[in-house]
DNA sequence: CGAACGTTTGATCTGTCTCAAAGGTGGTGG
DNA sequence: CCACCACCTTTGAGACAGATCAAACGTTCG
């Protein structure tokens, strides 16, 4: 059956995803298909890893959404980035490596540990593809917080979510299941629930989209993309 | 001259830092000074890297700092991350590279080449550590600029900058040379120059640092981060 | 001496926060 | 099948951090 999915039968989406990256081998499908055998799930509010603890391995996301954070000592709580399906947690090159921030599940989720890949495969390849991305999307997150207003924070971040969910087949047309509540969005956006009630109440009155807990829909993806000046991140040439 | 400075005659910034991330062997320091020969200026203001274009050949930031900037169509302008003496440009382990940020010369620098390294060497771990710490350092502005105030963020990225340039030697006891503008700090941190003046008055009338036209001097680092709640960046058990 | 650049100051405005409470909704158990 | 509970979402009123606009003040340097 997974290997079915290999074959496109079933979508898998972090498979999707990394297909999509670059176009995989015999080799790493075989190894891919080895990862999934070891997959193993993990359950909402649960730690996948720990700021500052030594990575045990590299994990692969498999399905549900998990978030990087930091907690400030106070209380405070800032959500770095969000994890998909198919995005690498914990890949690095170097002995010894830290967790340089807390991993937490959004959801349940599942994840598998990150089949091996060595340097000028094309899964290495994905993998590196993976990383840049990510890199991207903590730059696009600078500009969100740093000289966006609430009303673009909000609609600059579900953009880019609802790509990354397209990439891995996930999202359908424009609508996406998200498994964040408005107080999870404040805490990724640098504002208070409350304030992203507000924006959202009033992106719903101008049409830009439909919210039900744990789904969006964006009426116009692309127009609001040319409204907010919102560019998808790329980071090869092909 | 130059590989006297390998030799600790002279401090290389660069060197001292690479060095300071893991200890490096022979061929990697024979690396280095090839790459040094290459070494070649960039005027203040011009862009070392520009996003979206492919990256030609990462490079060395060898003196001078730069800084990872984004600008939005209407003119706002956000610096992502500053890069000093030490720090690497554009190292991506997949063909056909985009940059995925704009790189621009905050004072005059030169760069260089960045000497290939196998997979497993010590170069290689240094550059792996070096690539880490770089995302260690956009967590943290992405904290800064999402849950931080005005005051804390002024004084989180002085901590950082003045840590960072400890390691590479640039910085004399608490005190470094900043060749930035209150402008410019005012970009890095998702605020308005006035007001980062008005915080910097305060911070000086608090006692916390002095302030000259491209320099810093903190009072009490250790002091000031225990303050805020300021920790170094961690990537390795070592 | 003037021009360019960076810093400083003042007055006013506003986007977002804070605090507090009420309303929905879905799930669970009796 | 209803009652209750936990968790979100929504609403209101008032406060404040930081923005905006505009101008003056210092330095440095050609």
């Amino acid at each position: 059956m997974i290997r079915g999915q290999l074959r496109g039968e079933v979508r898998e989406p972090a498979l999707t995803r990394l297909m999509a990256l670059t176009s995989l081998d015999a080799p790493a499908v075989a190894a891919l298909n080895d990862a999934l055998a070891h997959a193993h799930p993990i359950r909402v509010r649960r730690d996948v890893i720990t700021e500052g603890r030594e990575i045990a391995e590299p994990l692969l996301l498999l399905s549900g959404w998990a978030a990087r954070v930091r907690l400030l000592p106070d209380g405070r709580r800032q959500f770095l980035s969000f994890l998909l399906p198919g995005d690498l947690i914990g890949w690095c090159d170097h002995p010894y490596a830290l967790a340089v921030s807390t991993v937490v599940a959004m959801s349940d989720v599942t994840v598998c540990p990150l089949p091996p890949a060595e340097t000028g495969t094309p899964l290495h390849a994905a993998y590196a593809i993976s990383r840049a991305m990510d890199e991207g999307h903590l730059l696009a997150q600078i500009t969100r917080l740093g000289r966006l207003n609430a009303q673009e924070r909000i609609s600059d971040l579900l953009l880019e979510l609802h790509e990354r969910l397209t990439l891995n087949g996930t999202a359908n047309s424009n609508g996406f299941d998200l498994p964040l509540t408005q107080e999870t969005l404040a805490d990724a956006l640098g504002l208070t629930s409350v304030h992203v009630n507000r924006m959202l109440q009033q992106a719903r009155r101008e049409g830009d989209l439909q919210w039900r807990v744990g789904h969006v829909r964006l009426s116009d993806p692309a127009g609001l993309a040319r409204k907010i000046g919102h560019a998808p991140v790329r980071v090869s040439a092909r």
